[in-house]
RNA sequence: GGGUCGUUAGCUCAGUUGGCAGAGCAUCGGAUUUUUAAUCCGGUGGCCGCAGGUUCGAAUCCUGCACGACCCA
């Protein structure tokens, strides 16, 4: 378990107790962060201001009677100088120090005479002993296991990834920021859910003991957040962790963060507008540019965003109306595009070739609206045509990013829908949820819901090309 | 689930036709009072992912397994 590497350090660390010094103290007040001294280094060079502050050690060159070390904080690195001469026989303690450690200082801040800003050095500290040798300093850690198996030495390694996943913060904010503007109400609704639903997903089950009882990690909030409409709230949204017990890849982690807002008295097309508003008022606050690149694909978020109908757009590409087609007719054509098909509902199975043909191919922001009723079991039917749904969904470089509907409120339909859903056997619901049928009889008010997924936006905003780079801590096989 | 590729020192990577296990950084010892991928000299460090097989001999060829990446489903 220890290699030759720590033995050192435990060496180290064993003197430094000898010689009374508690290599991990509890406490250290800074006066200034390295960017603060960056910034002001005129004024506090020309004052000579004493500054305390700290850091990780990453690098150091010592010179004999002298040493330069490169200290990390949070934002940015600092370079500091010992000097035998000012530090007498302290001075020698700085051996008791190795790359990794971190360390507090006090000094005075000058420039090198290659212009680097550097703090001269009156009095250090141990903060926290290292036992282990960090990733390399120059190429930094690049084992993609490593890195999101052990993500804390990719933020060490690799600065990049420090700032990234603050981008990914600012984003969260910006959508919170967003819809708090608009009169948007942030709630938090159960996660352990007795029933679940709200999306067609498997969930993840647990056991809980006092209750005796089975219960599941969400899959959605959608029915929770309807409920509250009902109670009277016209604007709602939650931030939410969603889990569903399925596979895993480039954009699929189970557990996963996607924001759902429902708003009372509009239907999709007002979700249509808070979209094209909300991703402008990401792009503004976000990017220095409107253009995003994704893989080898490039294209410009900017509002009004292109509009096509799912079943005329598909009905195109396959040549027959295929809401009329007969069931061999979809099998065949499943077949030629090699799509796994068996045991799968009508519905899915012509999801599943929109996919294929349309949904792949799209590049621009798009909303594809208008689906078939077979497949959205939430959503309100088609004021013009009953084999529809009002619902759409935002792809971008082929991606769902966003998906709404005027949301169903009619409790006797949303009871025929569960059922013919419950009929088909299929993956989703197993058991209808008759407390938000319930809710429903007691009225919602005509409602738009929204649901965007957050990882994802963030791959395509950012121009990370796996949901894993966007996520702190991705699941993978315990190894 | 299927296919392709990968796994060698703490990290980043070489390793030729099957013939002694290598480099840089880190680490240890020495020199060095403005360096910055510091420099110079000398050391330490290996279950070559794991388990089998072929062979006089395997990091290298074969089989299985584990973990990962990409593609497909």
């Amino acid at each position: 378990m220890y290699h030759l590497n720590m033995e050192e350090r435990l060496r180290k660390l064993k003197d430094l107790r000898e010689k009374g010094i508690n290599p991990y103290p509890y406490k250290f007040e800074k006066t200034h962060n390295f960017s603060e001294i960056k910034e002001n280094f005129e004024k506090l060079n020309q004052s000579e201001t004493v500054v305390t502050t700290a850091g990780r050690i990453l690098t150091i060159r010592g010179h004999g009677k002298t040493a330069f070390a490169t200290l990390s904080d949070e934002n940015t690195q600092l370079q500091i100088y010992l000097r035998r001469d000012r530090l007498n026989e302290k001075f020698e303690l700085f051996k008791l120090f190795d790359l990794g450690d971190f360390i507090g200082i006090k000094g005075t801040v000058f420039k090198t005479r290659t212009g680097e800003i550097t703090v001269l050095v009156d009095e250090f500290s141990m903060l926290s002993k290292s036992l282990r040798p960090l990733p390399e300093k120059w190429h930094g850690l690049k084992d993609i296991e490593l890195k999101y198996r052990k993500r804390y030495l990719d933020l060490i390694a690799n600065p990049e990834v420090r700032e990234f996943f603050k981008k990914r913060t600012a984003l969260v904010n910006f959508i919170r920021q967003f819809l708090n503007q608009k009169g948007f109400l942030e709630v938090e609704t159960p996660i352990l859910q007795p029933i679940y639903g709200g999306a067609a997903a498997q969930p993840f089950k647990t056991f809980y003991n006092a209750l005796q009882q089975e219960m599941y990690l969400r899959i959605a909030d959608e029915l929770y957040l309807k409920r509250l409409i009902v109670g009277g709230y016209e604007k709602v949204y939650e931030i939410c962790r969603d889990f569903r017990n399925e596979g895993l890849d480039r954009f699929h982690n189970p557990e996963f963060t996607m924001i759902e807002a429902y708003e009372a008295y509009t239907d999709y097309e007002g979700m249509m507008e808070l979209v094209e508003e909300l991703f402008q008022f990401l792009v503004d606050n976000l990017l220095a540019s409107s253009t995003i690149k994704f893989g080898d694909n490039e294209t410009e978020i900017k509002k009004p965003f292109k509009r096509i109908s799912y079943i005329d757009t598909l009905n195109k590409k396959v040549g027959f109306d295929i809401l009329n087609a007969s069931p061999e007719q979809i099998d065949n054509l499943c077949k030629e595009l090699k799509i796994d098909y068996k045991g799968l509902s009508p519905g899915s199975k012509i999801d599943k070739i929109f996919s294929a043909l349309v949904q792949k191919e799209i590049i621009e922001p798009t909303f594809i609206t208008d689906y078939p009723k077979l497949i959205s079991p939430l959503a309100k039917e088609h004021r013009k045509d009953k084999r529809l749904v009002e619902r759409f969904e935002l792809v971008i470089f082929g991606l769902e990013l966003a998906n709404a509907f005027s949301e169903l409120n009619n409790p006797i339909e949303q009871r025929r829908r569960f059922e013919a859903q419950l009929a088909q056997h299929e993956e989703g619901i197993r058991e209808i949820d008759e407390d938000f049928i319930e809710a429903l009889e007691y009225g919602m008010p005509p409602t738009g819901g929204l649901g965007i997924g957050i990882d994802r936006l963030c791959m395509v905003l950012f121009g990370q090309p796996s949901i894993r780079d966007v996520i702190l801590f991705p699941q993978l096989r315990k190894d």
